[in-house]
DNA sequence: AGCTGTCATGCAATCGATTGCGTGGAGCTT
DNA sequence: AAGCTCCACGCAATCGATTGCATGACAGCT
């Protein structure tokens, strides 16, 4: 196991400083350098098989190249093309990130905020934010430049990316009336999650704007985003005695389980009732019936969360940044709407 | 945006040195100083809000607490819950990681490993690597602890974590026989990927094993562990006009490409032919019909991974490490392997 | 020829924590 | 009371790279 090589092993091979050398092999410092002896510590760095320390760099520098990133959760499948798309705007640029989990913990989350400090990253892409956390304010308070993901933040200036939940309801809404459903129930998500909230309070304003009055009791809400709650929310519905002919969910696995509870009960989708999605995620091709649901850029968003955050590491104020980013959706239809029963 | 607290700031307030600061703060070496000293200098630290900076105690100990994961591609499903059992050995022992996708690409495989060394990670847990790569194999020389996942790694002391592939294809074959299948085809994954090539060994071992003669033509090779390899595959098999009533995939995407194109053609599963997967990768339950497949540890395979590198990083020698860790396969019997059809 | 300006390079401090070694004082022995 | 041991703590070097400032040489100008 050999020692690494240093400046100070370049310099001495080559007879300059190391302060020389430093400048010659950073690609911005180098125009202060004689093109010839650039030339001469370039070779010699490449000959002895020179790479630089970032640690060293760092403690010097305070900067580690390296960002944070918290989700809730790696296995939950929208979050991974979330993060090809961090990974293709940071990696080209020498960033590295660190991948937490906060698990939607408000616990884990402050403690993982101080991981992320403790380690020094840069930056942080938040993508886990359920409500207001007090260190994740400390931390953009103590100029930690923070950009947050599928979040709107309304107190400090911190720029968020989310998708346009409002036009995908909208969207959606508009196609089931279309259809003809008249009578139509919302599955919403948890309501500590902010796309949960964000989707039920779109999903109210665009009932106000049709001419159907919102019934209340067509609205269920999940306490999580899975296929179990969504089954539970549908039997609900069912157990109201009020009678809907499609159902809009708040995410894609509402809806699978909702499908697959209404399957058991005798009621097949679509034809006795239509059930919608949100989200688009993975592998929905391969069930049936295939879902009709709200297509979101999730590389989209990843990508425009991690160039936000660039921008600021970069030095740019967060006032001439902008702090709302809205992707836009799309209405993808497959199978699991139809026209609504005759009455 | 307030300087940070260092060392020295809680040395001023005691009126202690730095070096008794630092001893006083580190529960190993704290026993050198008076518990008194001790006491109050940690309540400093406590009152002063002093966070430790990694950076240069690396720079110092040349520890970043850092390891770094290598993975061909997080949107597979099946890393992220290997990620999770990696992080739930490392993050209570302090470590983060630093994740990267290879792709699958040797020349973006050899880069990540640089980037990780220079990054100073103080381990590397390999799970993409497709052959030997020479960038891996000088940083194992040069003294890198490394494990890898999913492979196993012939030359070299490396320590590697492998799932019992021949035991599992093994178990689906006495699955498929006892069901009364004697023509049983296999689609294999691509070669280049060495659980492609292990089930596939695995399969002809197994089938070595019976009566039955394993028919080559029979065997159809995956360029991609993919749904529409899978169809691809299948469409071969049939095209050869052998006779089979089951088919062993590799991979629960090819088994999914497989029974759909089936489908298409007019074959149902499993009344007229049976399939099977492997892996168990989420959302298969989901899917109709529901996979007969074989489950491995996902979860488990981090851990297991995760602990002999944390060994590796706490000194210990390859050579008293167990070079091959093999976890164990179970077979999940679902609804996509059926009775043969009588011939 | 002498003076000024410019530019390449060297010098040394610095980032913050760790750690081998030195030292002074307290307590114990004879 | 002199000498000894032991231990808590201080001192200073160190990790490797960065960077403001100093310096020296050389060119150009009058």
């Amino acid at each position: 196991m050999k020692r690494r090589v240093t400046l100070k092993d370049i310099a001495r091979e080559t007879g300059v400083h190391v302060s020389t050398v430093s400048r010659a092999l950073d690609p911005v410092t180098r125009k202060a350098i004689t093109a010839e002896v650039a030339e001469k510590i370039q070779a010699a760095a490449e000959r002895l098989g020179y790479r630089p320390n970032r640690i060293a760099a760092g403690l010097r520098t305070n900067r580690t190249m390296t960002v944070g990133v918290m989700i809730p959760d790696i296995t939950n499948v929208i979050f991974p093309p979330i993060l090809r798309g961090i990974e293709s705007v940071l990696e080209p640029l020498g960033y590295a990130s660190i991948i937490v989990n906060t698990d939607g913990e408000k616990e884990r989350e402050s403690r993982l905020v101080n991981v992320l400090r403790d380690r020094g990253v840069d930056g942080i892409i938040h993508a886990a934010a359920t409500r207001d956390d007090p260190m994740v304010a400390r931390a953009a308070e103590d100029g930690m430049p923070i950009v947050t993901l599928n979040r709107r933040v309304e107190d400090g200036g911190i720029p968020f990316v989310i998708n346009d939940e409002q036009s995908g309801i909208c969207q959606m809404l508009r196609h089931l009336m279309e259809l003809g459903h008249r009578s139509i129930a919302h599955i919403a998500g948890p309501q500590d999650l902010s796309t949960g909230q964000l989707r039920l309070a779109a999903f109210r304003d665009a009932m106000a704007e049709t001419q159907l009055a919102c019934n209340e009791g067509l609205i269920a809400t999940a306490t999580h985003f899975d296929e179990s709650e969504g089954a539970r929310c549908v039997e609900q519905l069912l157990a109201s005695g009020l009678r809907f002919t499609a159902v809009l969910c708040a995410n894609d696995r509402l809806a699978l389980g909702a499908i697959e509870r209404l399957h058991e009960e005798g009621l097949n989708c679509p034809a006795d009732v239509s059930v919608s999605g949100f989200n688009d995620m993975p592998f929905l091709n391969l069930i049936r019936p295939r879902l009709t649901t709200i297509h979101i850029e999730q590389h989209g968003a990843g990508q425009a969360a991690a160039r936000l955050l660039v921008q600021l590491l970069n030095g740019a104020e967060s006032e001439q940044l902008p702090t709302e980013t809205i992707l836009p959706v799309r209405l993808v239809v497959r199978e699991s709407t139809g026209p609504a029963p005759a009455p």
